[in-house]
DNA sequence: CCCTGAAGCGTACGAACGTACACTCTCGCG
DNA sequence: CGCGAGAGTGTACGTTCGTACGCTTCAGGG
């Protein structure tokens, strides 16, 4: 076509076709072609606009933490204090668990190139931040990181699980790690 | 060469050869010509022991999730009581959080493909369901699931993290879940 | 109105891929 | 000893891949 015009939008289309496809097939069958396709530009857009595959998928999961801390945002963001903040994270535990597949598949990727790769441990640091930042507003910082962990493991647990667990078992987890004084054994 | 001998050693091979280079190289790279290359077999065995790659990777995460599940088995099966099994949990997350970078990276793969693909999920269940057999030893189910959750945030946010928590910050998380007392807030 | 530089595209090339299948080799039976 | 059967292999085919690069198109200055 050669429209001769600059197109803005482009890059932004690659971008999100790229997750779609990741999120619907996976990494291992990521093309150039295959995205070209999905986003309706020629294949030689692809080279024009990235440089490789490589630096697709660091900015195709730069957008994607972009995303997903805002949904923590939404959540978090509005407790106004502890109880809220308990009930937020189970909202969260709960939105991210059953919501769309493709944020929970597309968080597993990341998680999974981060274990491997240290360049996309950055965006894992910087999304772990951001949610202990709205955490430490209503949690002492070592309750914070337990809380962070715990939402985690909640969350994948309950999305892969035979039987997800009910809303009840997720609050009284985050009620036990959020009681800050000592009970028995 | 065709040595025209049955070797039975020539699955393990391959099969250990394709979790060596998912670790090292992730899903997207594996391809027959590498796993025969690194399992020091010629090509034509791979279709010959396997009738494709997908056969391949179910089997091979079948080897990992047992090696996993006797990992666990290690560290839980021997606690003999609460306190006993409270310190395994948290040696068992330092272990895997800062173990081998393979089974880290090896459990994430599997994780990614579970959350796309439910044949996969079948190995993930019995994994969870084996870990909650020792856990209910010492603790009731609901508390056993919320300590399972717990295990899994916290060893995946402790591989991740810049700076991974100490040993005692898992326990106390730890101790927190497994406290079925009231506090107070 | 023409010219030019930037924007963007189509295509071709070499490498790597999965797979099929004709083939070689050895063991054990007769 | 000879030979059939079955285990295991080498190779060749069609496909798909990433990448390079010459080409087309058009906005804006002169």
């Amino acid at each position: 076509m050669a429209t001769g015009h600059t197109d803005p939008q482009r890059r932004e289309r690659i971008i999100a076709a790229t997750l779609d496809l990741i999120a619907e097939e996976g990494i291992a069958r990521v093309s150039h072609r295959r995205i070209a396709t999905r986003a309706g530009v020629p294949l030689g857009s692809m080279t024009y606009h990235f440089s490789g595959i490589e630096e697709l998928l660091r900015e195709a999961f730069g957008r994607f933490t972009d995303h997903i801390v805002a949904v923590f945002d939404a959540y978090l963001g509005a407790a106004a204090d502890r109880d809220e903040a308990r009930a937020a994270v189970a909202d969260l535990v709960h939105e991210l668990s059953e919501g769309s597949q493709r944020d929970l598949v597309l968080t597993q990727e990341l998680y999974t190139l981060a274990a491997r790769e240290p360049a996309y441990r950055e965006l894992t640091h910087e999304w772990m931040r951001r949610s202990r930042v709205h955490l430490e507003k209503h949690f002492d910082p070592d309750t914070a990181r337990q809380l962070d962990a715990l939402i985690e493991g909640l969350t994948l647990h309950r999305a892969l699980a035979r039987e997800p667990h009910g809303r009840a078992l997720t609050l009284e987890a985050v009620a036990r790690v959020t009681t800050t004084d000592r009970g028995s054994h």
